[in-house]
RNA sequence: GCCCCCAUCGUCUAGGGGUUAGGACACGGGCCUUUCAAGCCCGCGGCCGGGGUUCGAAUCCCCGUGGGGGCACCA
């Protein structure tokens, strides 16, 4: 069921890192609602963290993104009537809706150094008290907080939470959560270089941006009861709340660390955006590789392009549980994605690979009968140039002993090598209708078997073992290049031959 | 230590009071075959445990256990 009405939903990155699946799934869910429901899909950049702000960040997120295909309504580069959309440009807002929860009694002035705090914190870990601010600062009368203020001494504002109580906030797919409010600290909101935490920008944002969803991280389940405080402190209609699961390392032990990530991109695999871009994945199978991490659509189906995800996605089947990313599941859409192209599309997104691995010369109409050979043969797009760079070096150089089939001595080979030459020689051309049954029937005169004799002249013509089809891929090259190949492969085959009748 | 969330094959999941518990990836075998793939067929494998409710529980409830998240002037 698509939620009623347009939804407005937003993608909030906090620009500290990488855009990763994590962010990734959590910014294509929105945008899916969002396009669904004729809605709009909001990039709010989360920067009031100065200390771990880092600058390439925003730009690998909108890179990221409209790699994806998810592109925003509203967001820092382009505006939009709810904007600015950098948190550290809205800063003027934020100590004001602080400051009115002050005066409502919602919030307190405290002046406690981080030393005290840190010194608090210390004590309660030793007495295993959970750690929580003491309430020090809670009762000095208004008036005293407000003079220690306008004289100037550091401060930050905390909500004051309830002592007494508890409050009940809803997850759509979790249903009811209740919390006791003495379980509840007393978080800051506005810290002491005025800027917010994330809790009051986060609710003033999305009240001010008219947002209707708030899809985001299961992280944010333990301070979701804090958020559903503020709204009703400040008296604000509350968003429908969609906490996504968590991703569990591919072992399902655990989250994934810095430390495991390294060790995917060694492996090719990665969870960030800007590696899996970079390997050739084609953004079709991460989103729908992605999609179906904590959320499917039926009991069979799986392949979804971006607008089947659009039509068909619904928060309802969303599931709760942790989800152990599996790369192998992401290599399998990749290659459903490959194979769904048109061998046009690939043809063209296969250029800039060849260029980055050393054919800059090769355009997508060069490459346009080659696709047909390696469509069902690659996974990510960085191995075309691997499996048919031989088309475009100008030789190729077979190791000698990869051109005696098994079963051959160097001197079978040598002659098997001849009469292979000697056919092709006679032939008019390298079609594969032309080449394939003279060569089959050579085979059979020798008495041996075609892997051996096709094995011979794959790799004296790819350079590989392994390569696409034989007679077509000879077709692409043409007779020229075939037959300096073959007489190569007839040279070096000599070679081998006298150095073996040597020893 | 405290709080919160979660729990179906190894993994992603469907189902949800009575099903031979379905699909996908991976894995094993076979077919096809000039290599490698792709494709097709077959197979392996699961309801975390214990109590309750019920004629009947994988499904509902409780308790364990396990996993995850949080407990910052970080998001």
């Amino acid at each position: 069921m698509p939620a009623d009405g347009p939804a407005r939903v937003r993608f909030a990155p906090s620009p500290t890192g990488w855009l990763h699946i994590g962010g990734a799934r959590a910014a294509l869910y929105n945008f899916l609602v969002a396009r669904q429901t004729g809605g709009q899909f909001i990039l709010r950049i989360e920067d009031t963290d100065r200390k771990r702000f880092q600058p390439q960040a925003e730009q690998d997120f909108m890179d990221g993104l409209r790699w994806l295909g998810l592109e925003w309504d509203e967001g820092p580069d382009k505006g939009g009537p709810y904007g600015p959309y950098r948190q550290t440009e809205r800063a003027h807002l934020y100590r004001q809706y602080a400051e009115q929860l002050v005066e409502q009694g919602h919030a307190y002035y405290c002046f406690c150094s981080p030393e005290r705090l840190a010194k608090l914190r210390e004590e309660q870990r030793r007495k295993k008290l959970p750690p929580r601010y003491d309430g020090h600062c809670r009762h000095i009368p208004p008036e005293e907080a407000k003079r220690r203020v306008e004289a100037g001494e550091p401060h930050v504002i905390r909500f004051k939470t309830p002592r007494e109580g508890s409050i009940t906030v809803h997850d759509l797919i979790r249903g009811d959560i209740t919390v006791a409010n003495k379980d509840i600290d007393d978080y800051i909101l506005l810290k002491s270089d005025g800027l917010p935490t994330y809790h009051l920008a986060v609710v003033v944002d999305d009240h001010l941006m008219r947002i209707t969803h708030v899809l985001r991280g299961a992280e944010w389940l333990g301070t979701f009861p804090l958020h559903g405080h503020l709204y009703r402190a400040f008296g604000w209609p509350e968003p429908v709340w969609v906490h996504l699961s968590t991703f569990l390392k591919p072992s399902g032990k655990g989250k994934i660390s810095k430390r495991d990530a390294d060790v995917f991109r060694k492996g090719h695999k990665s969870v960030l955006i800007r590696d899996l871009r970079a390997f050739g994945y084609l953004p079709e199978a991460v989103n729908n590789w992605m999609a179906l991490m904590g959320w499917s659509y039926d009991d069979r189906t799986e392949f979804f392009t971006l607008d089947d995800l659009i039509a068909k996605f619904s928060l309802e089947r969303l599931k709760p549980s942790p989800a152990a990313v599996n790369f192998k599941k992401l290599d399998h859409f990749q290659g459903l994605h490959v194979r769904a192209l048109e061998p046009g599309d690939l043809a063209r997104r296969l250029v800039p690979f060849f260029h980055r691995a050393g054919y800059p010369q090769v355009t997508a109409a060069d490459l346009l009968p080659i696709v047909p050979l390696i469509q069902t043969r690659i996974t990510t797009l960085d191995e075309a140039p691997q499996m048919a760079g031989f088309f475009f070096r100008p030789q190729v150089s077979p190791k000698p002993e990869e051109l005696v089939p098994k079963g051959l001595t160097p001197a079978q080979a040598l002659e098997v090598a001849r009469r292979a030459l000697a056919v092709l020689e006679a032939l008019p051309d390298v079609r594969a209708e032309t080449t394939e049954p003279p060569l089959r029937a050579l085979v059979e005169e020798l008495g041996l078997h075609a892997r051996q004799v096709f094995g011979l002249i794959r790799v004296a013509v790819t350079g590989q073992r392994v390569s696409p089809p034989l007679f077509e891929s000879m077709e692409i090259l043409g007779r020229e290049t075939v037959l300096q190949r073959m007489r190569q492969a007839v040279t070096l085959l000599e070679t081998l031959a006298q150095q073996e009748a040597a020893a």
